[in-house]
DNA sequence: TTGTTAAAACTACAACTGTAGTTGCTTGAT
DNA sequence: ATCAAGCAACTACAGTTGTAGTTTTAACAA
């Protein structure tokens, strides 16, 4: 588990994520039209397999995977290094970033400082 | 311009947008070590030149080279989309997750707030 | 029990990426 | 004028990714 993953990895990501556990089909079924070949989605299962990112369990003639790393972990790892380099190292700069494209209103801010104090208080 | 660049890709476009115009020397000399090839680097920005992402000019025995898409612009097409798909697209639920991994402080998030509201006031 | 279906395994291949050697051109230094 | 240095162009190649055809195996249905 090195690197981040390419944009379509990342769909399949997202939708183990989502599911928790899931067959080849599954995916393939939650993914958007045009819909991959379901070999296509096995092949790239079982890549993500051998990077680490799934693991799965044997059902006789089928395998269900799982993601072997969460979605926050992963945003961790892969995600916040690319978003800080991306702003000078600074996390606020990303917030400030998004709030000025205003992705995030005021409000939307206020209610998580709010959250986070109230959180910090227990 | 389709698709999100790898990290080495962009790596190099860090450099170029820190630097705004740069020769391959000027680019390899801004990485850290262990420092790529020049040749690499020399590849690698013609590559990105051919896909849009970096625009040059002829300087006789060589090129110089400039972002032909901004940090921000590259950011709202190709990042906050990543984001917001793992987040149940809402900027409001990444910046709280960052928040709560202590990433951003409550102190920061105020700071931008007041600064929103300021220039909101102007 | 034989045919049908569904899934993975195996195989294949093109595009992209990371890397760097080789070649050739331009320019500045003798 | 000749040579050396530096750099892009050209070339090459291996690893990764996206895609899917073909083969095999397992299970179920008639």
């Amino acid at each position: 588990m090195k690197k981040r993953l390419s944009e379509k990895e990342e769909a399949l990501m997202q939708v183990i994520w989502r599911l928790e556990k899931a067959f080849a089909k599954d995916v393939r079924e939650a993914l958007p039209n045009p819909k991959p070949h379901i070999n296509t989605v096995a092949t790239t299962m079982r890549r993500l397999a051998d990077k680490g990112f799934l693991i799965y369990e044997d059902f006789g003639t089928t395998y269900r995977y799982s993601a072997a790393i969460s979605q926050k972990e992963y945003t961790n790892k892969f995600v916040k290094p690319l978003l800080t380099r991306l702003f000078g190292n600074s996390m606020k700069n990303v917030v400030a970033f998004f709030a000025e494209q205003e992705e995030v209103s005021v409000e939307e801010l206020k209610e998580i400082v709010k959250m986070i104090e109230k959180k910090n208080r227990k």
